[in-house]
DNA sequence: CATGAATGAGGTTTCATTCAT
DNA sequence: GATGAATGAAACCTCATTCAT
């Protein structure tokens, strides 16, 4: 092997397909592992299945990861971090008015967070919150306070400009967010038993009822 | 207490506190259950501590139940029966306005299940579904159906009235029914990290945004 | 209650039924434990299933028995006296021929052993020795060297007389008694499938084949 | 050792220690667990320890049977396959006299089975078969069957050249039958209180009772 | 690194035994 | 005496975790 001088950031490219996998193998398992902890639950799933699931062995979990628990933290972990990200960008100014602010906040949401993969990390987080509480105070601190205080911003601005009628904030958050955590349980739920959900539909409804829910009577005509 | 001439009808009290104990047991084991299995999950939980909290010993559990899953059914069966009944109560003829009677189901639905015990049952419902797809699709033909049934009603006797403008009821069921099912997951899931919700505060915005938002535009004023 | 100058032996008819009943409890219940060991076998036998078929309750065993154990020991006992008196019987003078004595032995062994109830002592004294050596010992000291005992004097009478050709006594002990205890095994144990065995013909093929095998050949004509 | 070329057949002694342990582990378990069957019972005998007497853990049982009743029926069709094999091999013509062939499939099978370790499957046969229905049913169809078979041949060739007597061929088989079947049954059974039997001189007297037995009585002087 | 056989603590389940009624 | 609800030790079985290969 040849010694390069920038060893410090190899291209990807670069590296070899075997290297590249090893890379890749933690991320592997944590899929895998979301996919049956959503599925069963924490307590229900075997190490043996996720391994199997991810095309490695027993063993190689733990090579990865000390204990079923950190493997249940990767997980989460996993998906914190693109989430806080979609938050940060939706964050970054948007200039319309408050329902528009507000559409784009759910929509965003729901297209980055709900219909994904992260969806099943909220499930999960919900699900599972009593029986790791470090891990949902952690969850807590940085994506739902954080999320919530969107979600502020928007209803506060609607207020000021008078679009909205003035409501307690805090309520008509967890009302807001009330059907999105909804719609990601349900796909994970109940989803066999013919009740499910078109998100779409769904999504609008909540959206058309919860604007004219908001919108104050005099503006409109 | 007055003592009757005829005693064809024994008395609870008559009864001895043997017989009157085991009267009692299965429903003290599945209370028991319900409070751990909401708590932990239903694989999370051991039956030794299941026994315990219902003060007896881990045997005594197999008196009244074959199995944990067959003890996880009698906890769901339970719970069952009251709610239908509850809808069944509330079926009983509203006069009022589409707005008074989705009102009435609403309070009605938090009254008598979402703040008791069997908001318990609604969580673990939702938690437990992949793990007992039958005991899930038993609950959802009984008590789902019925209970999107009544609001059903209600919506659509809006409609015909032109107290509400017409849209998709399907949808709007679903969005209503969500903030009710997320207060009562919140309340067994991350009511410790400084997230409770005042539930009165929270069920009337829901029924402000809601019914604001349903409500023709040309009939207020 | 009156009293009898003779309490002492007091006239069957005499009793209550109720104590006839109470009296016949034991051997009512060491019947129900005897068929269920001889069927399923000591350990795999629930007392709460022998407490069924004798039409009591659990706990009633316990009034008569200290363990199972002891029940165990108690169905076995039961079953030596007779086989005892019913030895004891046979060696009863009986002056005929060496051959009449021997047929009168094997045909009043299944008459009054092999095909009654306690045949099933025997198949389960085979079964369980191992487990209960003292039991065993007690059975092959009472029960097994006396029946030998009476074959021996059988078998000597005929080397005495000419009527047999001399031979190994005990091995011929062995050989004679195999087909017996085998046929009561047969009886309890394969039963089922289609090898079920006609004891008449059995018997006499063996007698037959005995007999001639152990007639001296210069007798015959 | 010799080095060869080609190693793609690879040697037992070349596989690993691990590898050549996980192919014995099945045969060392159920050896361990037909001992202790034999000698207990199956009900009375301890997954745990079947697992010390084979010299591992209580689990590692559970990698290679499923549960206790797999254990059983492997244990059983471990024993059917060389005691067919061996049928198969007394079936390859004999040539002698019906009584060569006879003395021959007697001592046969005491020495392939009665006296091997096979001995103790046909005792735990006997003694199980009642809780094992289709176990028994399978080896009765397979063994037992073909066993009688080959005794019936037997009997048969001697009927037909005039070196037996005519016999009711079926009772005769069982009664050939009973003493092999004893002598192992009491080899496990009542071994130790000093009823010990000399197989030899059992197995002589019952050779030697049941050829006179059978004889034409015209053919002997 | 990767494997998968092995482990053993801990869960579910059974059942002989006890005892208040 | 008779009952049967209650017990808890001990069985079967599972699975997170380890480690020799």
């Amino acid at each position: 092997m040849v010694a390069t001088l920038s060893a410090s950031e190899p291209d990807v490219a670069e590296r070899s397909p075997r290297r590249r996998r090893k890379d890749a193998r933690p991320s592997e398992l944590t899929a895998a592992a979301l996919d049956l902890f959503v599925e069963r639950g924490f307590a229900a799933t075997r190490l043996d299945d996720v391994a199997t699931r991810a095309g490695v062995s027993k063993g190689t979990l733990y090579l990865y990861f000390d204990s079923k628990e950190a493997l249940f933290k990767a997980v989460i972990e996993e998906g914190i971090v693109p989430a806080i990200a979609a938050a940060e960008q939706q964050l970054a100014g948007h200039e319309g008015s408050a329902a528009e602010l507000l559409r784009a906040l759910l929509i965003g949401w729901w297209q980055q967070i709900g219909s994904t993969r992260m969806g099943g990390v909220v499930k999960l987080i919900i699900s599972e919150s009593r029986n790791f509480p470090d891990v949902a105070q952690y969850y807590h601190d940085h994506v739902i306070v954080r999320g919530r205080s969107l979600l502020r911003t928007a209803l506060q601005r609607g207020f000021a400009s008078g679009e909205f009628r003035r409501m307690d904030v805090e309520s008509c958050i967890d009302v807001i967010i009330a059907p999105l955590l909804m719609l990601v349980i349900w796909r994970y739920s109940f989803c066999f038993c013919g009740n499910d959900i078109a998100p779409d539909d769904y999504l609008n409804t909540h959206f058309d009822l919860l604007i004219r829910g908001l919108t104050q009577a005099e503006t409109r005509q």
